[in-house]
DNA sequence: CTTCCCCCTGTCCGTTCGGACAGGTCCATC
DNA sequence: GATGGACCTGTCCGAACGGACAGGGGGAAG
C-alpha cells in the first residue's frame, strides 16, 4: 500500500488525481493540497511514500517545495506532474531532488507506473523529459543561466527601455549596461535584444 | 438532468471531471474526449446541453472547434475551461460563441454555477475573464490584431532579424518593412521592438 | 593568497532603428 | 464608383545599438 500525498493548486486536477488513485487499491491517498504551504504539514503528519507535485503553486514556487517537502519528511519521494517542461523548469526540479517528472496530458497508467518506480526506489521520467536531461549531461552546459544584474537588465529591455534608460534606472553607465547585453546575447544565442526577449520568454525567464 | 460532453487532452482533468460532475445528480456526462475530432461525432450522436472544452487540443485548435461543434449540434452550449487567459484566447472564445469562460484553478462548485447558468440560457464569465470582456467592450477596440504581414514580420523580428534580412526574406524593401514595424509598436503599444517582442509573446501572438 | 566570477567603466565606430515627411496599388464592401 | 483597409515604396536624419579594443574592484572558494 503506497502514501500518496497530492499538491495541486487546480481543484479539479487534484480531485481527480485523488478519486483514480484512490480506485487502485495499490494505493492511498494520505493527503491533498492546494499549495505548498499546506503541503508541508501534511508531510510531516502523514508521512507519504510519494508526493505528486504540481510546479505552479500560489504562494512558494514548486521548485522550492521540494527541498522544504524533502526536508519535512526525508523518506518522501518526490514526483513531478505538471504542464511546464522548459529546461530550466525540468532541470531545476531534477537538481532539487524530484525523482519523477511527468507532464499533465500523461495517462493514469503513466503515473501509476511513475509512483510504483519512485518508491521502488528508482526514478521515472517521461521520455521527452529524459531527452532534456540526457541533452543536459551529453552537452558541456551551454551557460543558460544569466546573473541576477542579467535578468534585470533583460526584463528591462522587454519592457521597452533604451540602454540610456536602464542605465538611469539601475544606476550605473550606459556602457556597463551595454556590457549586460552582450553577455546575455552571447549567453542566449540571440543577434540582437529582440530575439533576447522572444528566447527569454519562452524558456520562462522573465 | 443536465447532459455534459467533456473534451479536455489531460486524462487526469478529464476523468476528474467526469468523476465529480457524476457525482451530482443534476449532470450526467454522456461523452468525453481528448480532441476536436474526437469530440465532434460525440456532440451529434450524444447531444449534450453543455460542452466542456478545454482550449489546448491537439489537432483542431479549440476556439475553431466552437463553431463546429454549435454546427454539429446546435442546441449545445460550450463553456470553456482553460489555463489560457490571453486577451486573443478569452476574446476569440467568446467572438466564437463561447457562453462561459472558467480557468483552470475553478472550483467545482463554479463549474457547477457555469453549467447551470449557459443550461438555463444565460452565461457565466469568471470575474477575471468577465473583466477583460468589459474592458474590451468600454475601449473602443486597442487594434490588437495584428495583420497576417505583420505576424509574418514580428515573428521574424522575434527570431532576430533585422529589418534587411526580413525584407529579403519577405522579397520587399527595407522601407516597408519598416513601415510594417512602425504599425506593429502602435498596435502593440511598445516603445521599441524588444518590447513589441515581449507583449506578443505574452499575448500568444507567436 | 591566488583564482574565479560577477559587476562595473572607458573610447571608437560602423550599422541599425524608428520617426516624420509624403506617396502609390490592389481588392472587397457598400 | 466611392470608401476603406491591407500592402507597398521613397528620402532624410538623429538616436540607439552592438562589436571590438582594454581595463579595475570586490567577494567567495580553493
Amino acid at each position: 500500500m503506497i502514501r500518496i500525498l497530492v499538491v495541486d493548486d487546480h481543484p479539479v486536477v487534484r480531485e481527480g488525481l485523488v478519486a483514480t488513485l484512490e480506485d487502485d487499491p495499490e494505493f492511498t491517498v494520505v493527503g491533498a493540497a492546494g499549495s505548498a504551504e499546506d503541503a508541508l504539514p501534511l508531510a510531516r503528519s502523514q508521512q507519504p511514500d510519494v508526493i505528486l507535485l504540481d510546479l505552479e503553486l500560489p504562494g512558494m514556487d514548486g521548485i522550492q517545495a521540494i527541498p522544504a517537502l524533502v526536508a519535512a519528511h526525508p523518506e518522501a519521494r518526490v514526483v513531478i506532474l505538471t504542464a511546464y517542461d522548459t529546461d530550466e523548469r525540468v532541470l531545476g526540479a531534477i537538481r532539487s531532488g524530484a525523482k519523477g517528472y511527468l507532464l499533465k496530458g500523461a495517462g493514469l497508467e503513466e503515473i501509476a507506473r511513475a509512483i510504483r518506480a519512485v518508491h521502488g526506489g528508482g526514478s521515472y521520467l517521461e521520455s521527452r523529459i529524459a531527452g532534456k536531461v540526457l541533452a543536459e549531461v551529453s552537452a558541456p552546459r551551454r551557460a543558460t543561466t544569466l546573473t541576477r544584474r542579467e535578468r534585470e537588465v533583460l526584463k528591462l529591455v522587454a519592457g521597452g527601455r533604451s540602454n540610456k534608460q536602464i542605465a538611469r534606472a539601475l544606476k550605473i553607465t550606459e556602457r556597463t549596461v551595454k556590457f549586460h547585453i552582450t553577455t546575455i546575447l552571447n549567453k542566449l544565442g540571440a543577434e540582437n535584444r529582440a530575439q533576447a526577449v522572444a528566447l527569454a520568454s519562452q524558456r520562462g525567464l522573465l
